[in-house]
DNA sequence: TTGCAGACTGACCGTACGTTCAGTTGACTG
DNA sequence: CAGTCAACTGAACGTACGGTCAGTCTGCAA
């Protein structure tokens, strides 16, 4: 039983990691059963044993597997002992490591359109769960230097949203080619934005 | 001649509404000749006189065009004569103004993938390049708010590309159901945050 | 009124791709 | 070694959709 329980496993992330690769290298366009077939080094049909729902499927999971793994990963390496502005800061550099080592994946998420499931569907409120569920975990972390009094009392989740998506932004500008700057000083650009701004301080 | 310009126009202009229509309602996948011409109340052979090169063009074109009149309406409500802080301030609210008001195309823009343009192509090319023009745009403003020392030394390109991104963010989440803020309030977090950041200000 | 030009139509065609399933392989059992 | 069964294969099928073109309609000129 365990025998075929490992050669499952080992088909199913086989097929995931392929059909990532697929949506990085074609775009959703591109992506065929066939491509990933090729690219998992297995039949067509042979994708249709491990998920029989079809295509549709298979895409919805590789990009769902792809978020979870990220998530989870950030939220691995978050340390809560650590006092709250610097927790922030390395929480952007965390964010910054672990998707530029997934940089397949990040292409689809960003340039192609990982986020294209159409809501309303069971697919697309699965998506909407993840990514808010790793929303409510930055926002839990701002709201926790809120109460430190460390940053301003601003709205969490408004926040949150915003800084993932800079971080997204500033992801996107490189794989655009628009930055070449190294990794870290980008990092450190992003975190000095969000939380000193722009402006002059106006006592300084 | 007249008049076969006109008719011309008025085709062509009913073909690419129609198809930022269909893309806001259907999605990249789900946006066929057929649902195009059909919501442009015309056959679909006609599409192929006014847009010979078929479909890719034809979407590509719906696109750029969308961009460019966004992008042209927000330089036009510039005023570069107010003073630095108070004119980025205002370009921030116009920009929710327009978008707001283009429902159809942010949203093809935003949650469908209407940046999926393959890089290297010629379309990709070129919506690089309204893309970057719209920055360039912005970073000149923020240029001119440096040397008159309203906000800190930052890249201006850099601080443009983050702008630009925490918009688009926070548009998203209301098109998403995320948020249902009043629009204008949106427009003030995104400014506040961008210009003082989060942090509490060491001197208060 | 007749004839022509060209804008417009939509049935038709070819193909790419998702899906199926009859057949093959190979590991394990008795 | 023969028999069994499940994993696997890939040729074949159905269909959706991009693209075509022979034919129709409309308005104008002679």
């Amino acid at each position: 039983m365990t025998k075929e329980e490992v050669i499952k496993e080992f088909r199913v992330r086989e097929i995931l990691e392929g059909a990532r690769h697929v949506m990085a290298r074609h775009g959703m366009q591109g992506t065929t059963i066939d491509r990933v077939a090729e690219e998992a080094k297995i039949a067509k049909g042979t994708i249709y044993l491990y998920f029989p729902k079809g295509k549709d499927d298979l895409v919805h999971s590789a990009v769902l597997e792809g978020m979870r793994e990220m998530s989870a990963d950030i939220v691995k390496s978050d340390d809560p002992s650590k006092p709250p502005l610097e927790r922030i800061r390395s929480l952007i550099l965390t964010q910054y490591r672990i998707q530029a080592s997934n940089e397949d994946f990040l292409k689809t998420l960003l340039i192609n359109n990982g986020s294209n499931i159409e809501p309303e569907s069971e697919a697309g409120l699965e998506f909407m769960r993840v990514y808010t569920g790793h929303l409510d975990f930055i926002a839990s972390i701002l709201k926790n230097a809120i109460e430190a009094r460390a940053i301003r009392p601003i709205d969490p989740q408004f926040a949150a949203f915003m800084l993932t998506d800079m971080i997204m932004g500033s992801l996107r500008r490189r794989l655009w080619k628009l930055a070449s700057s190294p990794l870290e000083s980008d990092a450190e650009a992003v975190a000095e934005l969000f939380l000193r701004g722009i402006q002059t301080v106006p006592c300084a």
